[in-house]
DNA sequence: GCCCAGGGAATCG
DNA sequence: CGATTCCATGGG
């Protein structure tokens, strides 16, 4: 399964890994594309390439330590995706919308980053939301190897709401210092909301400004890995609407309690499958 | 409840 | 082509 050659870690035999879906699936926002079986990320303070190669999948440069403490998680291969599309695809929807992307999978990433990046994601599209948290990294991150880490709490506590702007972040730059001032003064502790359960956290984070229902379902579910939780978007709302409630206009609480009581526990990957379906075959338009 | 906030991409006329 | 719409949240 995993081998390591000289600053290489080599994966074979992985069920259900395509980096060009897993990336470009809406997850994520630090990528970038080189061919569809390259990519490079920046992930835990650390640029990483992606080369899938035959049946092989590189991670260069990184190395046994890399790869179990940051790696194994954050490609979440500890979960096995074909017992869970298996069991997903009973579903006569899901298994058109499973089919369309066999090879996503949901990344884990770090909290901070993730809850940062899903405030600048409200209103805004991928393109944008990518470029603001560059510029975030650029201004505020250390610079590593090939680009630039996300910031820390403490690296983002000294920015003003005049820099922020100018990192085009829009209306957003008090939701982020809000966010940032919240966690610096130790009220929201990132580590500590893992201990809680979901609609706790949940709860914890609404209380940041500019976190509301669809931000947090976000952060719990590619921050903490709770993939119980169903964030609904335009895209969700759209395709949920046009193929399980007969094309008419359902409000998110609906949506939600669908999700919960017919995707279970697995609803989150279901919303990633759904969302990629729905985004890239433009569903509902 | 309604509109606006900043911005660029997408879509419309 | 220019004009309008879109987007998730909170405040007025």
């Amino acid at each position: 399964m995993v081998s390591y050659e000289k600053n290489k870690v080599i994966l074979r035999n992985i069920n259900s890994f395509k980096i060009k879906e897993i990336l470009e699936c809406g997850q994520c926002f630090r990528f970038d594309r080189v061919t569809d079986c390259h990519y490079k990320i920046i992930a835990y303070g650390k640029k990483l390439n992606i080369l899938e190669e035959n049946n092989k999948i590189i991670l260069f440069p990184s190395n046994k330590n890399d790869f179990e403490k940051i790696w194994l998680t954050y490609f979440d291969l500890n979960l096995n995706y074909n017992e869970i599309k298996k069991n997903l695809k009973e579903d006569k929807v899901l298994k058109k919308a499973i089919e369309y992307a066999e090879g996503i999978r949901i990344l884990r990433q770090e909290p901070f980053e993730c809850l940062i990046s899903f405030i600048i994601s409200q209103n805004n599209r991928i393109p944008m939301i990518k470029k603001v948290i560059e510029n975030i990294s650029e201004k505020y991150g250390k610079k590593i190897e090939g680009g630039f880490a996300f910031p820390t709490v403490d690296e983002l506590k000294k920015a003003t709401v005049d820099e922020l702007r100018q990192c085009k972040t829009g209306f957003r730059d008090k939701y982020i210092l809000d966010a940032v001032t919240k966690i610096q003064r130790g009220e929201i502790d990132l580590d500590e909301l893992n201990k809680l359960d979901t609609m706790e956290i949940k709860k914890r984070l609404m209380e940041i400004k500019g976190v509301g229902t669809k931000v947090s379902d976000c952060v719990i579910l590619f921050g903490y890995g709770r993939k119980e939780s169903f964030p609904v978007d335009v895209w969700i709302k759209k395709i949920m609407e046009y193929l399980y409630f007969d094309k008419k206009a359902t409000d998110n609480k609906t949506i939600e309690k669908y999700a919960r009581e017919n995707f279970g526990v697995h609803s989150g990957i279901a919303q990633q499958y759904l969302f990629n379906y729905a985004f890239h075959e433009k569903i509902g338009k």
